[in-house]
DNA sequence: TATTTTTTTGACCATTTGGAAAAACACTTG
DNA sequence: CAAGTGTTTTTCCAAATGGTCAAAAAAATA
């Protein structure tokens, strides 16, 4: 009798249709911007009316925020796995791939996710200081070691994830202009390929000790 | 008596008002994307009405439109500056401070372009596909040519272009993220400083022959 | 100053949109 | 089957928004 709203789904339906709608929420999302969005193109996306749609999530608002939230967990994941006791120039291209694959397999998240930087993140504020902060000043003291040891080249870590974060989510943020550059014949589906092994062979050379 | 519309200003009144709206509306636009802007808060800006703003352009979508066709010639203008005949690594390291240059001092325009991109440029498609590509043809064919010389080293000179465009423009587009993980001290002013001269000791360093 | 032209305002309107309420329906379980 | 619980639909609403129009006010011009 009463909405559902963002308690666990307790019903079979409920975690079905929940799913549903966050999948339609982030095409939508993803494709308009949040105030470009409404509720009813969701809902259609997501096969059902309005009213239903609002049965499972009780606004806009916290359809978008549910989202937010798992998104943040995925965008840390691959820094992450960075680890400081492999071989430096190795991790480092495990990352680049990683995050290549991001922009290609989950193009509409990194959207999602450009969309809330460009416009202020006003609901990532927190996580962006706080957990964000600390995973890139832990990982960019990895770095700062690898750089003493002389296992790479010297130079400003902090930049140096910027850069790796900025040259491979261009793939997805950017990609209709990726695509239009490239032209019909090398703008297919091996772009992602071809991105990645430049950007391997790049940042091997400028690295290398 | 007639609305002004799209005409050249004719007035000394008319060119003025036309340049605060648009200035008033990269504000808006850039903050808020397209959808999530409002003429009222366009004309509030501005300092005026919203039916005196309605005079000088005659719907939301022209005042987009007009800044759209602005931007794309600033955006073009650094890649066109890069000279054959120049030595290569200075010439592409120019090209690099002139893109920072352009995150740190039209930061606005950035990001308003990127909100383009990633809402899959609408209204920009038959330049990217015309003008913009034809630009980067001419210079990736530059670029192969110093690689050819063995100015440069060798590697795919669109996904170098493409990496300078991410790495430059994320410090406007990402500002917030990247001044949250820089912390208050680090991310200051000087971030822009920093990152230029980390840029250009990158790409320096991956393209020394 | 009188007249014409440009600019500004105030009132208004149609549509879209986020969301509420309650009735109708479906499913499970006693 | 009856009764409760969960789900869906129908109807509705208030606010926001893009845009119009005619009249008033200001400027420019004769």
């Amino acid at each position: 009798m009463m909405a559902i709203a963002q308690t666990k789904p307790r019903t079979r339906i409920q975690a079905e249709k929940r799913k549903r709608i966050l999948d339609a929420a982030l095409d939508i999302f993803s494709e308009n911007g949040f105030r470009g969005s409404t509720i009813d193109q969701i809902a259609e996306a997501a096969g059902m009316s309005k009213p239903n749609l609002l049965y499972y999530f009780k606004s806009k608002d916290e359809i978008h925020e549910t989202l937010i939230h798992r998104l943040l967990e995925i965008w840390l994941a691959p820094l992450a796995e960075i680890d400081e006791n492999g071989e430096p120039l190795a991790e480092i291209a495990g990352y680049i791939r990683r995050k290549i694959e991001m922009s290609r397999d989950l193009p509409r998240e990194s959207r999602l996710f450009a969309n809330e930087m460009l416009h202020g993140a006003p609901r990532t504020m927190g996580m962006l200081e706080g957990e964000l902060k600390s995973l890139v000043d832990e990982k960019a003291g990895v770095f700062r070691r690898w750089m003493q040891q002389k296992k790479i080249a010297k130079c400003d870590p902090w930049h140096l994830i910027f850069s790796i974060w900025a040259t491979t989510q261009h793939y997805a943020d950017f990609d209709v202009q990726v695509r239009a550059v490239l032209g019909p014949e090398r703008g297919g589906d091996g772009r992602f390929y071809d991105a990645a092994n430049f950007l391997e062979a790049f940042y091997t050379r400028a690295l290398k000790p």
